[in-house]
DNA sequence: TGCCTTTAGAGTCAGATCGACCATAAAGGG
DNA sequence: CCCTTTATGGTCGATCTGACTCTAAAGGCA
């Protein structure tokens, strides 16, 4: 808001301000999302992210915080972490009207089933490689999502928000996996995450976890670290030097 | 926008939607950014990004990009970098009224003195560090942009963003330490920004420029790559392992 | 009980990479 | 004609990486 002139012209267009969420967590080792089938006109009956406008008194975050614990029913989304991805604003992209979004990416460990709707027709997980084309421009904010969640991977502590409270290393491993898409030498995996201070701490107790066959694994928890230095860089899939 | 209840009361709430930017350059080793003293209430007389309210038929970039235009002088600005950072939108952020913005970085090289204000009461470069505080919350959208790009040099080409279309592996060698604040080693940066293909191509002629003493340096053009596979990691200024 | 399979986790090793150097080339200034 | 300055090429040891092997500890099944 610079001092522009023409501030009360421009401040008082019928401009709509919206936060979308991409909620991604893992299942069975595929990445999925959460939508909602749309109850209204513009694309009623079609799958969208979940969102909804910002109300006056609340900021973007708390909006986005608001609709993710109405769509999933979780009751303390407070301690969750909400990505701000970037802010939709063509012209156009609401076909009714002028709506601006700012969209958010959601992490979560072992989901709830949506309580089938809340405000909208009904929520689902769906595979994010099986969610079809959706409402609006939310085909790109997802893949944006996935893209964004991608690359923190890389150099933050991010992968922990997919985990539970207590994790083993092969669980972390596989949210690298899912949402890269290739696969990692265990061992390799195990030296470099445990060689970063901070990123994971050892649960203290002979804590063992019982996935089901093989030998049981030592349980960790996050650890105070928010960066990685050096970074876990994927594998290069493309022109790589060399 | 989700299948929300009461979609019409809250998109016709009076929100203003705006576009800060964060103009970054680099001038005799220091990082500068673009100011405006601001003409109007409120704050009046204080120091700000320059921005402005998006206008019904553009989009937010658009916004910036013209803004940018107008306090700039630049005819080009169609081509140069625009940075989406974040979007700012506590309640209370701008006094008079709710107004969400749409921050973006824009990265020049050698930059023109801005005409003298246009719509602000002046505009003026500034060291980074010499920014007082800015009205509203533009100092910790400053703050934002300066961590984004530092952070995106290190595994994006955005550094040639900073440079004329031909400069010297020298020039591209002070972005990174003016953004970083760390001293880099000249041969062993040359060695790895070679080593990425497509970041810097040379200039085939015997180009050569003369910035004052001691032996010309080759000019490079930026390259097609837009990726950094491996990343140049900045020094580590604090736990790193080892 | 005694394999076989499965998964966790430790260790090895050659090649790539990195940071810290040193050396040389090519300009201008005295 | 030296000296300073900047560009650029090269070396070397420490470190890191990726590919791999090996062992430990569980359950399944005959």
């Amino acid at each position: 808001m610079g001092a522009v002139p023409g501030y009360d012209k421009y401040a008082f267009e019928p401009f709509g301000v919206a936060a979308d969420l991409a909620v991604l967590t893992i299942r069975a080792g595929r990445l999925h999302v959460l939508l909602v089938e749309r109850g209204q006109e513009p694309c009623a009956g079609r799958w969208a992210l979940p969102g909804g406008f910002v109300r006056p008194e609340e900021s973007a975050e708390d909006a986005a915080r608001r609709e993710l614990a109405e769509e999933t029913g979780l009751a303390d989304v407070s301690g969750l972490h909400l990505e701000q991805l970037r802010t939709y604003s063509d012209p156009g992209r609401d076909p009714r009207m002028r709506v601006v979004s700012v969209a958010f990416a959601a992490l979560l460990p072992d989901p709830p089933e949506p309580h089938g709707g809340g405000d909208a027709a009904q929520a689902r997980w769906l595979p994010y490689d099986a969610a079809g084309p959706l409402a609006f421009d939310h085909d790109r904010i997802l893949a944006d999502a996935r893209d964004r969640v991608g690359a923190k991977l890389e150099y933050s502590c991010l992968a922990t928000a997919f985990c539970p409270p207590e994790f083993t290393l092969g669980e972390l491993q596989q949210v690298y996996e899912t949402v890269w898409g290739t696969a990692l030498d265990r061992p390799n995996f195990r030296r470099k995450v445990l060689a970063t201070p901070g990123f994971v701490e050892p649960v203290p107790g002979a804590a063992r976890l019982t996935g089901g066959r093989g030998k049981p694994a030592a349980l960790y928890r996050a650890g105070s670290a928010t960066a990685l230095h050096p970074p876990l860089l994927r594998p290069a899939t493309e022109g790589r030097p060399s």
